[in-house]
DNA sequence: GTTGCCAAGTTTTTT
DNA sequence: ACTTGGCAAC
């Protein structure tokens, strides 16, 4: 994507001596194009040049994606070259996962390919050039700060400037600023633009906020892009030392990207579309031309454009053509995933889209089942129809559909629970797709801030979090007062504490508590030295040493004898699930595969990382993934339980059986959405997302009453049930239906095995939560190596694994329902055969 | 300095 | 319904 001459053909200029140096493959295999249409075989090869892919919901596009990628290394493209761009950690490991088995073994195929998604992409690229990209405040080791502290950190620059947090919310200030950010308006430009009182106090806002991001070391997700794109445009060499290395991009789920994004793509792809880029410095304004234009590939669907909110831009898509004059556009319309009548219902409901280029969706398939619609009388009804719906499906004599190919999806996370409710009551096993939240625990979220410290001692903010967590007698006054004394001085907290001695007014009793709290720390660092360059002490023990010498696990445990409550042993477990997260973590880090380490640029690079020890670079990179995840990222289908998730974190999967419940207005559309006809759009979008994810049966249910804060409101069926057209809809209410819910709800219910056990949720898929129960057998059950086990869930599975202690766990692999971790004191294992 | 209780606001979606 | 913050008692 270098643009170093209009004359000599890119093809010529790279591929060539490379095709030599690598001593590569010339000629694809023909096994890359086995099976494809023409139209997913013509994207898959056309590798010069711009390619806009318009690819339909089920149209086969991860397939062409990873067959792309697959057949430029097999034509000699050098695999570090190629950036493939995604919005979620779960999309880029599947991508690289399926490149590489597309690949075979040869680690020349597969050497310095870079998958990854944006955020990650940007977070590694300003590591690396964090000391020259002259970004004030900004250093190599930032932290990345959740919304939980962003949202504290603004409050305070509100309280800072005498302003009311009520009138100054800091949700609504915080969301401004985002949207500033997505549109690359830093704090300066805003405050430049600011008209009016609100924007200008916002301004003041953001600048504070932004000057206490940076004083704690920190960024937030926004700023991760905005920063990178700054740093690109600006700074010459770093861009031209991207532009060079990555002659071959692709981007997925284009109708995604904001305008941050779309500029760093534009900026390293080399060619920044003339009226970006025009008269900033080190971009020249030609016209892009033919040679020069960059081997681009974007991939996505307007139809799926489900993040307006978040700023994405879906003129990008739209408006490739024009940025990229010249450009190959594909599209792809062929169905593969659904049948014919869910893939009608869906085509009926999108037309009503007025802002839209229309595509027609086709299926060779014939039959199939129509979709069925259920008005239900509220939302426990409605959630018994499901999971009544699923029962006898699975049930079904002989050929019952696995629980692992159903799924339940709902426009607000709010509506999860009655479902969960019911699953749970009828022994269906289920999973919540909902990965950020394990890391939004009050437990999980003090861990973290733990080892945020530890990473970064000047991170004051991670500190206040923790300082007296459990309580050791550092309370508030004494903790405004280091804080003063460290803002004199103009150094970090943690470094004030070193120095507590200077402190006026400390009594002596917080004194040494704070000279205690330094040396913990000190003592989990190594003071500093993290276990020297060699010896990798596993971060997973430095997690269980954090957990247990800070007091941390003994409060909880403390909490949960006195109160005995369920949620104070969910916390424990939480806690050693934390361990494990680590443990994972580290089996598949390879700091090799930073994007941001470029071949042959090692040897020019003085920055940290060199002599970074290597557990702190690992901790700092568990940090960060942590940082990254999302809900989306959590969801893993080959898990043998019925998955929960919303309706945006269904999109890029598919099942063989939905229901869709809330289908009423006010909540799909969304009342949010009631404003503008864009917004009512993109609800319409996201109904469109859900439905095109059925391969089979689809079901979409609607409660005439549903509780809104424990008060019972009268609901209107959704507009878009009706925009399903009649033809392929098999509608059914039971609304009034007194007589018959009184005899579901009581007898065949009652009738019915109950199970007890809650299901696995809470966030993690891979752990199986405690369940508590008063009579759970004692630990002391012996569960061999091997054994074959029954849990009342899950049903038979052997053990694989088994831990000792007090909360002793075992890995169990299921016969269906997958490898499970399980606390034996709560599981309720049997011993079989 | 710590703990516990009551009042208030809060919910759309997420990197 | 459920968390969060402020305030009073210990």
């Amino acid at each position: 994507m270098c643009r170093e001459g209009p004359t000599a053909p890119m093809v010529e200029r790279y591929r060539m001596p490379l095709m030599d140096e690598h001593a590569l493959r010339t000629e694809p295999a023909d096994a890359l194009l086995d099976g494809l249409t023409d139209a997913q075989r013509d994207a898959v090869t056309h590798t010069e040049g711009p390619l806009l892919v318009l690819a339909a919901a089920g149209s086969g596009k991860t397939r062409v994606i990873t067959r792309r990628i697959a057949y430029l290394v097999q034509s000699g493209i050098p695999p570090w070259s190629i950036l493939a761009l995604t919005f979620t950690n779960k999309a880029s490991g599947e991508m690289r996962e399926r490149v590489h088995a597309l690949l075979g073994d040869d680690p020349r195929l597969t050497r310095g390919l870079t998958v990854t998604t944006f955020h990650a992409l940007c977070a590694r690229l300003l590591r690396r050039h964090a000391e020259v990209a002259d970004l004030p405040g900004l250093r190599p080791d930032f932290a990345i700060y959740p919304t939980a502290d962003q949202t504290a950190l603004v409050k305070r620059v509100i309280k800072e400037l005498d302003l009311s947090t009520s009138n100054w919310s800091p949700r609504s200030v915080l969301s401004a600023i985002s949207n500033a950010k997505n549109e690359l308006i830093d704090a300066e430009r805003y405050r430049a633009e600011a008209r009016d009182y609100y924007s200008s106090t916002v301004a003041k806002i953001y600048t504070g906020y932004t000057t206490a991001m940076r004083q704690a070391g920190a960024v937030d997700f926004d700023d991760l892009l905005l920063l990178t794109a700054k740093m690109l445009r600006e700074k010459d060499e770093i861009r031209e030392e991207c532009d060079r290395r990555w002659q071959y991009m692709l981007i997925d789920e284009y109708q995604d990207t904001n305008h941050a994004q779309f500029l760093i793509a534009s900026l390293i792809a080399g060619t920044g579309g003339t009226d970006l880029t025009a008269g900033l410095p080190g971009v020249d304004g030609d016209e892009p031309d033919a040679d020069a234009a960059p081997n681009v590939c974007v991939v996505g669907d307007p139809d799926q454009s489900i993040y307006g909110w978040r700023g994405a831009d879906i003129t990008n898509i739209l408006e490739f053509e024009e940025q990229y004059p010249g450009a190959r556009v594909i599209a792809l319309g062929q169905n593969f995933r659904s049948d014919a009548p869910i893939l009608a219902v869906a085509d009926s409901l999108i037309r009503n889209n007025r802002r839209r280029k229309h595509k027609d969706l086709f299926t060779t398939r014939k039959g199939g089942e129509p979709v069925l619609t259920t008005r239900c009388k509220n939302e426990q009804h409605e959630a018994q129809i499901v999971g009544d719906w699923f029962r006898s499906l699975h049930d079904e004599g002989g050929h019952g559909i696995n629980w692992k190919d159903m799924a339940v999806f709902y426009r607000t996370n709010a509506l999860s629970r009655v479902i969960e409710d019911e699953l749970r009551g009828a022994g269906i096993p289920y999973v919540i797709a909902r990965g950020t939240a394990f890391y939004e625990r009050e437990e999980v979220r003090h861990v973290l801030s733990y080892l945020r410290l530890i990473g970064n001692l000047s991170d004051d903010v991670s500190l206040g979090r923790i300082v007296n967590v459990p309580s050791r007698g550092i309370g508030k006054t004494s903790l405004s007062k280091i804080e003063t004394f460290a803002s004199r001085s103009e150094m970090p907290v943690f470094g004030a504490m070193r120095r507590v001695s200077e402190v006026e007014g400390l009594t002596a009793r917080s004194q040494s508590a704070m000279t205690k709290f330094v040396e913990m720390i000190d003592g989990w660092t190594g003071s500093g030295s993290f276990m020297g360059e060699t010896v990798s002490v596993a971060l997973s023990e430095l997690v269980q040493r954090v957990i247990q010498d800070s007091g941390l696990e003994s409060m909880y445990k403390k909490q949960a004898h006195t109160s005995g409550a369920e949620s104070d042993l969910e916390r424990l477990g939480n806690l050693d699930e934390m361990v494990t997260s680590a443990a994972q973590f580290e089996d598949q880090y390879r700091p090799e595969d930073d994007p941001a380490e470029f071949p042959g640029a090692d040897a020019m690079r003085d920055g940290a990382p060199a002599v970074m020890p290597p557990l702190l670079a690992m901790l700092r990179a568990y940090l960060e993934s942590v940082a990254l995840v999302s809900d989306a990222d959590k969801v893993d289908p080959s898990q043998g339980t019925v998955m929960l998730m919303t309706l945006h974190a269904a999109k890029g999967l598919e099942f063989p059986v939905v229901a869709m419940i809330g289908m009423e207005e006010g909540t799909l559309p969304h009342s949010r959405s009631a404003e503008s006809e864009s917004q009512l759009e993109e609800e319409r979008r996201l109904c469109f997302v859900g439905v095109t994810r059925a391969m089979k049966l689809l079901k979409l249910t609607s409660a005439k009453y549903r509780s809104v804060r424990g008060v019972p409101e009268r609901t209107i069926e959704s507009r878009f049930i009706e925009e399903l057209g009649a033809e392929h809809v098999q509608r059914t209410d039971l609304s009034d239906d007194w007589d018959d819910f009184d005899q579901t709800d009581d007898a065949p219910r009652a009738a019915r095995p109950r199970h007890d056990m809650p299901t696995g949720t809470l966030g993690q898929i891979d752990t199986t939560p405690t369940s508590l129960n008063a009579s759970a057998p004692s630990v002391g059950f012996d569960f061999p190596v091997g054994s074959l086990v029954r849990h009342p869930q899950f049903g038979p599975g052997k053990v694989l694994s088994v831990s000792r202690g007090r909360y002793a766990r075992a890995r169990v692999k299921f016969r269906d329902a997958g490898e499970k971790t399980l606390i034996l004191e709560y599981a309720r294992l049997t011993r079989i055969g």
